[in-house]
DNA sequence: AGCACGCCGACT
DNA sequence: GTCGGCGTGCTC
């Protein structure tokens, strides 16, 4: 007998072709079962989606039905959960399911031919069968890992709460530790329990799987913990995605795209650093992974942790008290581990302790000073406290951290005779000035030119550099350097009374892989007095000698037009002071410092006393008043064409249609009342790579209300593309809960 | 998205 | 004379 099988394929939303299409089978089929399927000259990868039921595709041509080319044997259907999700995904974020769902499948389950796929399944059961064969039931698994107090109060509450959750934990708190106990309990509790947990960034995966292996490789063997990134190989990502769809891996750590990994017992998900952006999505489906975490947490049953020492504002307004409508339990951990210790001799209380306690640092946490630039000579990169106080520290064996959100040498050019600066000919952006290999960069679309030897305008041979990056921070701080030693042998390569190791760590210095762990290894070794760096460096890396973090300028993002600026930066910073004193021995005596122009500044005021919480309520209140998220949803429309013109056309014509068309529909009128659009305008930086960007907000403090909207705008904007003020338009895309505006 | 067909510029 | 640019159209 033969079968009408809806089945979903890889094409978008705007395609004319639907994503789901019907396909006739001998045999019937489960939904969630993967296929291969002719479509016009190729054969591609298909889901079995919704049974046999086509009702909306009811005219097609019958004569036009395909049969199924072949079912991937030996994968079991995807479960109606991860459809779910993926269905879920594909409305919230305005794109086919299609596209989605086939987008969150590992590339090369479409691209393996059958035989192929045959023989890795094989190798792959073998291996499944070896591993299970030796069970590893370490039978009193010792525990060991004792808990502070702070960490069992959470503990317990995870246990009994369902959540989600924000556990919001100062740096060196212990989160991790937080995470793998409640692993550990979960896939103690249930032999088949799955858990998920998520870092922002591919570099963070491997210290992570260590310490996760660590715990658990004795208990549940090597195999029950995978990674799965965009860093991995394909065969690496099949094999690991297998592994989590078939259950043999018990634990999946990855990034963003993690959320769709396929996991039939999961029970739990950890999203740490969940305020980080690099949880959404910038291109393709413009999702967020943190909250898909939290939809899927509660589709599937399973418990969800967030966890972060400056969450991002929306979560902790989600984890306000319940009686104010929460929804997230917040747990806190503000203690660093080791904190106080010291205090226990007895002694009179040092200058330092004193400080401290006026500036009201919390115990264990480093002391944060700001220096007014305002009094330091005009042109100061480093202030003269700022640079005696990292002579001190490497004078007596410390490390210390320097940090600047800029790479490159200079971030322009210029001619000081003809005003020429070193504009990218493709982009509305300045080149950036390399001086390591003597180039122009453009940090946006990547042409890069030698540095000509005379102003390319007017001869003058004269051009100098204008602003500052890494690099030059690097060379700089050499020369200030310059007549300090090492005092003590820490390390065997470099001994004692050789200069300075002054080290750079960014995008440049880190492009070739493996760069980047060899650069760690080296500050981990002590080979390195100084470390200079991007943000890159913030993040995450347990420097145990660094005891003295500087922010060089970081005023930048103060009075930035973008209204998340102010939140990313105080994150950052605290993060970065999370890197000084990581040892608890020197944690009493570490420091960060900010040089600033705005010492007055509230979030510097809020950053000195670590005080999260009350940055977050000022931040808060500001946004309420403005209606900003978290207190209004939004969208944002880009559209990017050859022109700005027809990228402003197509946005503010589309704006004029929805006004115009839809408030015709039946019932839409009140839609239409509960959203604002603003007229078009151009992106910040206007032009990459030749092409002009343009892009519309749309508004409403309705969640519903924005989404109801956008589902009916999407054919409003296809339909709009073909109007004739439009020509030149390359692409459109929407892009729900922007982290930029 | 792929993949093909189709009509205009610089080169094996 | 072709190779190849990407504009337009189609795929159950």
């Amino acid at each position: 007998m033969t079968h009408w099988l809806s089945i979903l394929v890889h094409t978008p939303a705007h395609a004319t072709l639907g994503s789901v299409l019907t396909y006739q089978s001998e045999q019937t089929l489960p939904v969630g079962t993967l296929v291969r399927v002719p479509l016009g000259k190729r054969e591609t990868l298909g889901v079995v989606w919704n049974g046999e039921a086509q009702e909306t595709t009811g005219e097609i041509d019958p004569g036009k039905i395909r049969a199924v080319a072949g079912v991937l044997e030996g994968i079991p259907p995807l479960s109606a959960a991860w459809q779910q999700l993926l269905t879920f995904t594909a409305n919230y974020y305005q794109r086919s399911v299609g596209e989605v769902a086939l987008a969150a499948l590992p590339p090369q389950l479409r691209e393996l031919s059958p035989q192929q796929m045959q023989r890795r399944l094989q190798r792959k059961t073998h291996e499944v069968a070896a591993a299970t064969r030796v069970p590893v039931p370490l039978p009193a698994a010792k525990t060991g890992h004792d808990l502070t107090p702070e960490q069992t109060q959470v503990v317990a509450q995870i246990d009994t709460h369902s959540g989600p959750f924000l556990l919001f934990g100062a740096t060196g708190s212990g989160k991790t530790e937080v995470y793998l106990h409640c692993v550990q309990t979960l896939l103690g509790a249930d032999p088949e329990a799955q858990a998920l947990v998520m870092v922002p960034e591919i570099n963070l995966t491997p210290q992570l799987e260590a310490r996760f292996k660590e715990r658990f490789a004795p208990l549940y063997g090597e195999h029950a913990v995978v990674s799965l990134h965009s860093g991995m190989t394909n065969p690496q990502r099949l094999k690991a995605w297998l592994a989590a769809h078939n259950g043999a891996a018990r634990i999946v750590l990855g990034t963003r795209m993690a959320v769709f990994a396929s996991l039939p017992k999961l029970r739990l998900i950890v999203v740490d650093e969940e305020h980080d952006p690099s949880y959404k999505s910038s291109e393709g489906a413009r999702y967020s992974a943190r909250d898909l975490a939290v939809y899927r947490g509660k589709l599937e049953g399973a418990k969800v942790l967030l966890g972060s020492a400056t969450p991002s504002l929306e979560s902790w307004q989600h984890s306000r008290p319940a009686d104010q409508g929460g929804r997230y339990l917040r747990l806190h951990m503000p203690s660093r581990i080791g904190a106080g210790r010291l205090d226990t001799t007895g002694a009179a209380p040092s200058a330092r302790q004193t400080m401290r306690a006026t500036a009201s640092t919390p115990p264990g946490l480093p002391l944060v000073r700001r220096v007014d630039m305002n009094l330091q000579p005009r042109k100061a990169v480093f202030s003269l406290p700022l640079l005696d106080a990292i002579k001190e520290r490497v004078g007596r064996g410390e490390q210390c951290m320097v940090f600047l959100n800029r790479r490159g040498y200079a971030p322009v050019l210029h001619c000081t005779d003809c005003d020429w600066k070193s504009e990218c000919p493709h982009c509305s952006a300045f080149r950036v000035f390399h001086k390591i290999d003597r180039t122009l960069r453009c940090h946006h679309c990547g042409f890069t030119e030698r540095v000509p030897r005379a102003c390319p305008a007017c001869g003058n041979p004269d051009i100098t550099p204008l602003g500052r990056g890494t690099e030059q921070l690097e060379e700089h701080l050499a020369e200030l350097l310059a007549d300090v030693r090492r005092p003590h042998s820490v390390s065997a390569e470099f001994p004692e009374g050789e200069p300075l190791r002054i080290a750079r760590i960014d995008a440049d210095t880190t492009r070739l892989k493996g760069e980047l762990e060899s650069q760690l290894a080296a500050v981990h070794a002590g080979d390195v007095d100084v470390l200079v760096g991007t943000q890159m460096i913030a993040k995450g890396h347990d420097f145990r000698r660094i005891t003295l973090v500087a922010a060089v300028n970081p005023d930048g993002a103060l009075f930035s037009s973008d209204f998340r600026a102010p939140e990313r930066l105080f994150s950052l910073l605290m993060q970065a002071a999370g890197r000084s004193g990581r040892d608890a021995a020197l944690g009493e005596s570490s420091e960060v410092w900010i040089q600033t122009f705005q010492p007055a500044h509230p979030l510097y005021a809020a950053l000195k006393a670590h005080d999260y919480p009350a940055f977050a309520e000022q931040q808060l209140k500001e946004r309420e008043q403005a209606s900003m998220p978290p207190f209004s949803a939004q969208a944002l429309v880009r559209a990017d064409a050859r022109t700005q013109e027809a990228a402003q056309a197509f946005l503010n014509a589309a704006r004029a249609n929805a006004l115009t068309d839809m408030a015709q529909w039946e019932g839409w009128a009140e839609v239409l009342e509960q959203v604002t659009l603003y007229p078009a305008v151009p992106m910040t930086i206007q032009r990459v790579a030749n092409v002009e960007r343009a892009q519309m907000l749309v508004e409403s403090p309705s969640r519903a209300a924005l989404q109801r909207f956008l589902s009916g705008w999407h054919n409003v904007l296809h339909a709009t593309r073909t109007q004739p003020e439009c020509k030149g338009l390359i692409r459109w895309a929407v892009d729900v809960d922007p982290l930029a505006i």
